[in-house]
DNA sequence: GTCCGTGCAAAGCGTTTGCAGCTTA
DNA sequence: TAAGCTGCAAACGCTTTGCACGGAC
């Protein structure tokens, strides 16, 4: 219990939500993975957490900003956000599904500005860049 | 049957399609829509259209590229692309639900810079923005 | 000791699949 | 005419809801 990253504690305090087993599982299952996992992966990672729990936790994290969704391909799937994972989008190979992080200064920047123009207090922001990767480039015919 | 947009008669002869009704109600249903719709918005405006004729449908015509899913919120949505409308990002207030469009040529040139940095060939990107549209921003009190 | 959170069970939808008949080219 | 496409029916799986018990504080 008190092995647990002491921020998240500090957010569980803060809004007066107690600190479970279940909540842990599935904070350190996405913590443990280097992409993000739909709901069927977070499943079969805690699978001593009742679906139903994965759920709510999932929709918890999401509403307390500790994950956010991401549009891969055609499910959704989450990833946490910036206290525990720095912030950045995706490049997604639709050959071999390799999924490569982006830090990109600009985009950031970008979306700043881009909201300033149209008078918007921006909240989040989705980027995802779909397409093949170096390797599969070479690899696919057409 | 001949008012039907020629590019999509032309796309259709082009990949041995038949240009059906049920094909129609739902081009005509996304065209005529100043949003994305999700599947079961385009079912409503389609009333004589069968649900599964409607399914396989949208996954036709994103598999032409004659539409494209847009992540808003929670759920899946679809829009035309390029074609029929020009392409453009998403500007989504979470107050009121606004839609604003983008068009941003420094996007495109970013996403261009980006996979030109990590030997990526891009295919598809996403990019949405969610936060307080002008009026929400002075409304909403928290 | 309280109240929140969980697990179980079941309902509720959204989505997919198989197949016979109709429509398009 | 022949093949593709549709609608119907039903299966399937994901997600949500209600409720009583158990655990966190």
């Amino acid at each position: 219990m008190t092995s647990v990253p002491s921020e998240l504690e500090v957010i569980f305090a803060r809004n007066q939500l107690r600190m479970t087993t279940p909540r842990q599982a599935v904070f350190e299952a996405m913590r443990a993975s280097e992409m993000p996992l739909s709901i069927g992966d977070i499943t079969k990672k805690c699978p001593d957490v009742d679906r139903v729990s994965i759920y709510r936790t999932i929709e918890l994290f999401v509403s307390l900003a500790i994950a956010e969704a991401v549009p891969l391909g055609w499910k959704q799937r989450y990833e946490l956000t910036s206290p525990f994972q720095s912030h950045h989008h995706h490049l997604y190979c639709t050959s071999c599904g390799a999924l490569v992080d982006i830090h990109s200064k600009k985009l950031e920047q970008l979306v700043a500005s881009i909201a300033r123009d149209y008078d918007f207090t921006p909240a989040e922001h989705k980027f995802e860049v779909s397409g093949l990767c170096e390797k599969c480039q070479k690899t696919v015919a057409r």
